[in-house]
DNA sequence: GTGAAGGGCCAC
DNA sequence: AAACGTGGCCCTTCAC
C-alpha cells in the first residue's frame, strides 16, 4: 500500500451545541490496496454504518460518488470516481461489493432504499442485511404525525447528537472533494453505529423486530422495483387521452352553454364565462338556475339530480372527463425516463400508519380500472406480464382474527365467497341467493373492514335505517364471534389506544373521551388497521420470498397496489414465473394467517388486465 | 410567486 | 345526530 492511498482525514470536530458531537476520524479510500486493508477491517466486525453521496436525486441520472462504511471507531470513504470509470465493472470495487452483499454483515443506513438504488445500478448489486433507521423511526413513531424522520431529526432524537446537513447538497461532482465534504460523507455512515444501539433496543421494547425485519426484507425488493420501472404504451395512452379531451372539450361547451343560461343578461361580449373548475362558481350557476343543491357538489350527491336537471348530468359529465384529461393526461407521460423508456415511480414503504404502501410520481396505484387505461400498461415485445392479486385478502383475515367458524367455513367452501354468506345470513341454499341478497352480502362484507354502521349502510343499499338494521343484526347473529371479535377490537383500542397487527406493527391512536365522534373513529381505527395492515404485512413478506425466488430469471417486479402484484418476464418463463408468483404470496399469508385458506389469482398476460 | 387548505375523485 | 378505512393528484381559493 502506498502512503498516498489513504489520506488523513480531519480529526478535531467543533461542537455546535453543549448537546454531544462526534469525533470524526476517516480514511479516504482512493486506490486497489485501501478498499483491500479496508474491507479488511469492516469485516471483523457485524454491524457497519452505511451511506452514498450521489451527484443528484434520481441514480438514471446522475453518479455514485462516495461509499462510506463505518465500524463506529473507523470509518472510511471510498471514492468510486477514483476507483474506476466504469463502476459496475471495476474491479478495485469488488470487496465492497462482496461486503453489501453479506447478508451477515449488517449495514445500518437512513432511508436505505435510496442508497440501495444507486448501489444496486452503479456498483451492480445487491445490498442485503440492512437496517434501515428510518424505516425505524417510523415505526417507533407508530402514526405520530408530529414526529420527523429525517437523519437529522432521528439522530436528535434518539443519540441527541446534532447534524449539520449543508454538505448534503454540495457539489459531489467536483474532482478533489473538500475536507469538510469528506467529514460530512464520514460523519453520516459513523453516526449510524450509535443510532442503531438506541433504535434496535427501542424496537425490541415496543415489540417492533419482527415488523422491523418485515421491512427492512423488502427494502431490496422495492429498491429493485422502482429501478425496473413499468413500460407505457404512450400510443395507446395518446390514443385515450385525445378521446378524453374531445369528450372534455364538448362537455365544456354545452355546460357552459346551459348554466349561464341562468345568468340573466348576457354581456354585449358574448355570454360570461364561468370557471367549471370552480365549485363556487359552479354552484352559484346552478343555484340561479334553481337546482336545489345538497351539502356538496360531490357526484354520489349530484347523481340523483341528474335526471330531473340534464345540467347536473352535463356537470358531471364534464367533471369526469376533466378528471382523466388532468389526473391521466400528458402529466404520466412526463414521468417516462429517457434513460430507459420505462415509469420509474416512488414507493413509500409505509406510506400509511396501517402499513400500506404509499406511490406517486406518478401513482400507479391509482390508475383508472377501466381498460382503456390498463391496457396501455403492457409487456414489450417478447415479455409478458404475469399479473396476481389475492382473493378477499381482508374478509381471510378478519375470518381468522375473529375465529368466525361460520366465516371461515365460506371460505373452505371454495365457493363464491359473497352468495355463500347471503346463503347463511338469509338461510338460504346458495343456488337460491338472488341478485339482490348477494349484493347486501357483500356489500356488507365490505362494510364490516371499515366499520360501517347501519346509516351508512343503508345509505349504500337504499335500504330504510330499519331495514339495515335488520340486515346487519342477520349478519352477526349468523357470525356470532366475528361480531364479538369487531366489538372486542373496538372496545381494546379505546382502552388500551394501541392497535396492532399481525406481525406486531404498531399504531398509537388518539381520541378524545368526551367526544362520541372521536370515540367512533378510534373505534373503526382500531377494527380497520389490524386488517388493513395485516394484508401489507402479507404483501410485503410476498415481495420478500418473490425477490428471492425470481433471482436468476427474467422476472422483474414492476408493479404492486396493495393485494396485488404485477411481474413481466420473458414470454417463454411465464408460466414458471406464475408458479413463483403465486408460491410466494400463499407463503405469505400463511405466515400471519393460519386458519383460512389463502387463494390468489393469477393470470398471464400482454397487458394490465383482469383474467 | 409560493404554499397550505379544502373540495373533489381515482385506486384498493 | 351521526359519521366505513388508507392513500395521491388536480384544481381553486386565500394568505403571505
Amino acid at each position: 500500500m502506498t502512503a498516498a492511498s489513504y489520506e488523513l482525514g480531519a480529526i478535531l470536530v467543533a461542537p455546535m451545541t453543549p448537546e454531544r458531537s462526534l469525533d470524526i476520524q476517516f480514511q479516504y479510500v482512493t486506490d486497489a490496496d485501501g478498499v483491500l486493508r479496508a474491507v479488511e477491517e469492516l469485516r471483523r466486525e457485524g454491524t457497519l454504518g452505511f451511506d452514498t453521496e450521489t451527484t443528484e436525486l434520481d441514480p438514471y441520472k446522475g453518479k455514485l460518488r462516495l461509499v462510506q462504511l463505518s465500524t463506529g471507531r473507523s470509518t472510511y470513504v471510498f471514492d468510486v470516481f477514483k476507483l474506476g470509470e466504469d463502476a459496475r465493472a471495476s474491479s478495485s470495487l469488488a470487496p465492497v461489493r462482496g461486503l453489501l452483499e453479506d447478508a451477515a454483515v449488517k449495514k445500518v443506513a437512513h432511508n436505505a432504499r435510496f442508497d440501495l438504488k444507486w448501489v444496486r445500478h452503479h456498483l451492480g448489486c445487491e445490498t442485503n442485511g440492512v437496517f434501515d433507521t428510518f424505516l425505524a423511526s417510523v415505526l417507533i413513531a407508530a402514526g405520530d404525525g408530529d414526529r420527523r424522520h429525517s437523519l437529522a431529526d432521528v439522530a436528535k432524537f434518539f443519540t441527541d447528537i446534532e447534524l449539520d446537513k449543508s454538505e448534503q447538497v454540495s457539489d459531489w461532482n467536483a474532482s478533489e472533494l473538500s475536507q469538510s465534504q469528506l467529514m460530512y460523507a464520514a460523519r453520516d455512515a459513523q453516526v449510524m453505529l450509535s443510532l442503531h444501539e438506541q433504535m434496535a433496543d427501542r424496537l425490541c421494547a415496543d415489540g417492533l423486530t419482527r415488523v422491523a425485519d418485515l421491512e427492512f426484507d423488502c427494502l431490496m425488493p422495492i429498491a429493485e422495483m422502482e429501478l425496473n420501472g413499468i413500460f407505457l404504451d404512450t400510443d395507446r395512452w395518446r390514443e385515450q387521452l385525445d378521446k378524453v379531451k374531445a369528450i372534455q372539450a364538448v362537455a365544456a361547451n354545452e355546460l357552459q352553454e346551459l348554466l349561464s343560461a341562468g345568468v340573466a343578461q348576457a354581456s354585449l361580449f358574448g355570454r360570461p364565462e364561468i370557471n367549471l373548475d370552480s365549485q363556487q362558481q359552479v354552484t352559484d350557476a346552478l343555484v340561479n338556475l334553481g337546482v336545489p343543491m345538497p351539502n356538496s357538489t360531490r357526484a354520489w350527491e349530484l347523481q340523483p339530480l341528474a335526471e330531473k336537471y340534464p345540467v347536473v348530468g352535463k356537470l358531471l359529465e364534464y367533471r369526469a372527463a376533466q378528471k382523466s384529461m388532468t389526473s391521466f393526461g400528458e402529466n404520466t407521460l412526463e414521468f417516462i425516463e429517457p434513460a430507459t423508456g420505462r415509469i420509474h415511480a416512488d414507493f413509500r414503504q409505509i406510506g400509511a400508519p396501517t402499513g400500506r404502501f404509499s406511490c406517486s410520481n406518478p401513482n400507479l396505484q391509482q390508475i383508472p380500472h377501466e381498460a382503456a387505461y390498463r391496457r396501455c400498461f403492457r409487456a414489450p415485445e417478447g415479455r409478458k406480464l404475469v399479473i396476481a392479486d389475492y382473493s378477499q385478502i381482508e374478509l381471510r383475515i378478519l375470518a381468522d382474527f375473529s375465529g368466525d367458524e361460520n366465516f371461515i367455513k365460506a371460505f373452505e367452501s371454495g365457493r363464491d365467497f359473497h352468495a355463500m354468506t347471503a346463503s347463511q345470513v338469509f338461510n338460504t341454499p346458495i343456488d337460491d341467493v338472488t341478485a339482490d341478497q348477494r349484493s347486501f352480502a357483500k356489500r356488507l362484507n365490505f362494510g364490516i373492514v371499515y366499520g360501517v354502521g347501519a346509516s351508512r349502510f343503508g345509505l349504500m343499499t337504499g335500504l330504510s335505517q330499519s331495514d339495515a338494521e335488520d340486515t346487519m343484526r342477520k349478519y352477526f347473529g349468523t357470525y356470532r364471534k366475528l361480531d364479538e371479535y369487531l366489538r372486542n377490537a373496538g372496545r381494546s383500542v379505546l382502552d388500551d389506544r394501541i392497535a396492532r397487527t399481525a406481525s406486531g406493527r404498531l399504531l398509537r391512536i388518539r381520541y378524545d373521551e368526551n367526544d362520541r365522534a372521536s370515540i367512533g373513529s378510534a373505534r373503526r381505527y382500531g377494527v380497520n388497521m389490524p386488517i388493513q395492515g395485516t394484508s401489507a404485512d402479507i404483501l410485503k413478506r410476498c415481495l420478500r420470498l418473490l425477490h428471492d425466488s425470481l433471482r436468476g430469471t427474467s422476472g422483474k417486479l414492476v408493479n404492486i397496489v396493495h393485494d396485488e402484484v404485477m411481474v413481466e418476464c420473458d414470454a417463454a418463463e411465464s408460466d414458471a414465473i406464475a408458479t413463483k408468483l403465486d408460491a410466494a404470496m400463499v407463503d405469505a399469508g400463511r405466515d400471519f394467517v393460519s386458519r383460512v385458506p389463502i387463494k390468489t389469482d393469477v393470470h398471464i398476460a400482454d397487458e394490465w388486465s383482469k383474467a
